[in-house]
DNA sequence: CTAGAACTTCAAGTGCACTTTAAGTCAACT
DNA sequence: AGTTGACTTAAAGTGCACTTGAAGTTCTAG
């Protein structure tokens, strides 16, 4: 037993990372990680892609698509550890996109909390659901859910 | 040119709502929205139904499948206005899912905001990046991004 | 009445993020 | 050496939410 093994298989890094082998291989196609290979032509991953998956895996759910975050692990280093300036740049655009995302969530959330309470049904005048009737002969759109101000009504 | 035509045709309900008339259609196919028809076979639709498509246009943006949309919309009745009763009960379960969502991403913006701060790209320390490596000899996995709590390291 | 815009259906196509399948090879243990 | 589990590839399949295309019909303005 080697006490420390240098590269890990797919199956190892698919168990600590908690994402499937075919998701790997499919992240490897992508350019998201890299591998090495054996005389036999298996995978062998460096440790620094446990932090590369880890780092997808966070991206994912700050909510960007594969490939902007492949976009982003290619300013990073390949087999590095990132660097506090790497890291500094790419976290900073994540708290703004999450910032954005989580304003946007507690706007609907407050145009529900308003919502129930005032039971506001009407198209002409609730801000949650009169989402779009904007050419309506009364001029009744407002479109507040998706992110308008109201002009008119 | 009428004063308030009662029904819309499938181009204005598109217009108003800002959703193709091809998402449209595919909405009807899966029950979201319904139609009466001309004699000569076109799609006619009650005004509310732009209040229906409004609400299908939030439901996506608090995160509910088309699916889960349906379900919420059959508890509505189809061509009248909803009681206060009906919204209620619907706005009550999306504040819900609403909080748990801003909740995780506020988690996340919160434990990236510290690793800007502390600049700890370490697999064993790092908070954010270290969502994985559960099995590893020294124990260290903490997964914080997946939402578990450290139990080791 | 006629041109043309708007509509109809059905099937197939798109993009994303994977998963599954098939047929075969490699690695580790006994 | 043999067995078993882990691995390999390429291609096809999945689920979601639509969009596009083709071929034909209806509606409306002039």
């Amino acid at each position: 037993m080697p006490a420390l093994p240098v590269d890990l298989t797919i199956g190892e890094l698919a168990r600590r990372s908690a994402v499937a082998t075919s998701a790997l291989r499919f992240y490897e196609s992508r350019g998201l990680i890299a591998s090495e290979r054996t005389a036999g032509g298996q995978r062998r991953y460096a440790r620094p892609t446990l932090r590369r998956v880890a780092f997808i895996q966070a991206a994912q759910r700050v909510g960007l698509s594969l490939d902007e975050i492949a976009t982003a692990l290619h300013t990073l280093p390949d087999r590095r550890t990132p660097t506090k300036a790497d890291w500094a740049l790419l976290s900073r655009s994540w708290r703004a996109l999450l910032r954005s995302r989580i304003d946007e969530l507690e706007t609907l959330q407050t145009r529900l909390t308003s919502c129930i309470g005032c039971g506001c049904l009407s198209l002409k005048t609730c801000g949650l659901l009169n989402a779009g009737d904007r050419a309506a002969e009364r001029g009744s759109g407002a479109r507040y859910l998706l992110g308008d101000m109201p002009e008119d009504g």
